[in-house]
DNA sequence: TGTCGGTTTTACCAATTGGTCAGAAACACG
DNA sequence: CGTGTTTCTGACCAATTGGTAAAACCGACA
């Protein structure tokens, strides 16, 4: 089943009754992207248009907090045609959080074990930074669906993002044994570098409040903090 | 203007008159909370149960995702009576934040000037964490606002957050120069302070995913981390 | 016992929500 | 040009939403 068997209106009747369930949970592969494959110009310029505008809205505003009629405004079409694109709001949240989990993992997956140690680390720690300031909708999307428990992405969660971090951890642990690494827990620091660096993102406004600031020359400092910060805790 | 004048039906449309624009924007005061003051057992227990309920709801699903059949129901109240002690979901959400609040920042007021630096920094974190452990719907409901834009919170950011976090950076800054503290960004070793602690309540259901447990006990190994990262960072 | 405040419920409302459908409009292409 | 397909719209629908009004309930107390 391809892309254009769920456009139209008689059409995606099949869809909703044999898809639906398996969309309702995130899926690591990429079955959902291969079906979103454009036909035609205009298609392509649509479902852009969809999930560009979904990614504000539901960042925002989290799952249930958005409204289709929010998300057609944003993109500029009407309610309607919004559904002849996806058969249901379900549907345009799961496509925009599968599409955004793969480049969310990246950053982490890029950690080679054969590398120098602190500076693999310290590259991560950059890497997931830069995507704090550059997609700072993706990470509030994920925060908000963390928020509220993850119904969607649990599955995710507990499968590939567990399976990768076990992985990474262990690769850590390996570098402390090795005396390349100053002893410390694997999983916390994982989870360390991701609270400091999407609290950027997240926390943007708040951030932005207490500096008193309206551009965002503060992640330069926030760069220069994160490295002493990693340096004097990993170097041995 | 006190409490019971806003209870009750034909009693209320002053309120809803005269103080709805106020109570649109958090007060870090307290006026909200004396108004508040019950007169009898039952509204004693009534608003305890409908701001309990409004804490779990909201903290999960943001203001826009929650609804008053939700809250009514977690409360075990119908959705008149609940009417009958708030005149809106609006009252109910901006009484559930001011409450929080003053609260929330009361760790960071605790540090002393004139206390020893490090010791006074390190037991901000361990307050901040132990406030993750033990108020984590506190944590997010917070963590909702600020993803959001923090529409009714931003004057109290601006202000009163502001204000005391200039003031403790100050503090901090005084340490740095007189060398009891390494060199540091006084304002992002609080945001990371913020971060890192957070982080535990916010995305709860990642770590508890990742590290495949069901109970609490990595707020223990936590505490652990968090000492080692911040004795590192600030020993000069 | 009556009655009077405080409390709760039943019934209701208008607006918004996600979603459907028939057909109109726009397009591709021989 | 005509015709088949893709794209889009307006009118609609049932369910849910925040909120209202009035009447019923309830315990205290004269």
């Amino acid at each position: 089943m391809h892309f254009v068997s769920f456009l139209g209106s008689p059409r995606n009747q099949a869809f909703r009754q044999s898809e639906l369930d398996r969309m309702g949970v995130v899926h690591l592969n990429t079955d959902a992207m291969n079906e979103l494959k454009p036909r035609t110009r205009i298609q392509q310029k649509n479902i852009n248009a969809i999930l560009e505008a979904a990614l504000d809205v539901f960042s925002q505003y989290g799952f249930r907090g958005s409204t289709l009629d929010q998300i057609a405004q944003a993109a500029g079409l009407s309610k309607p045609n919004l559904l002849y694109y996806f058969p249901s709001k379900e549907a345009i949240h799961t496509t925009v959080l599968s599409g955004l989990l793969d480049n969310w993992l990246d950053p982490l997956r890029e950690m080679d074990e054969a590398g120098e140690p602190i500076a693999e680390i310290m590259a991560y720690v950059r890497r997931k930074l830069e995507m704090s300031r550059d997609f700072p909708r993706e990470s509030r999307l994920f925060a908000n669906e963390i928020l509220q428990g993850a119904p969607r992405m649990m599955e995710a969660l507990e499968g590939e993002l567990k399976e990768l971090v076990d992985e990474k951890a262990e690769v850590i642990r390996h570098w402390v044994a090795d005396g390349r690494v100053a002893p410390v827990d694997p999983y916390h620091l994982i989870f360390s570098i991701w609270a400091l660096t999407q609290h950027y993102a997240d926390f943007d406004v708040q951030v932005h409040a207490v500096l008193g600031k309206t551009d965002d020359s503060h992640f330069a400092d926030a760069e220069v903090y994160l490295e002493t910060l990693f340096t004097k805790l990993l170097t041995p």
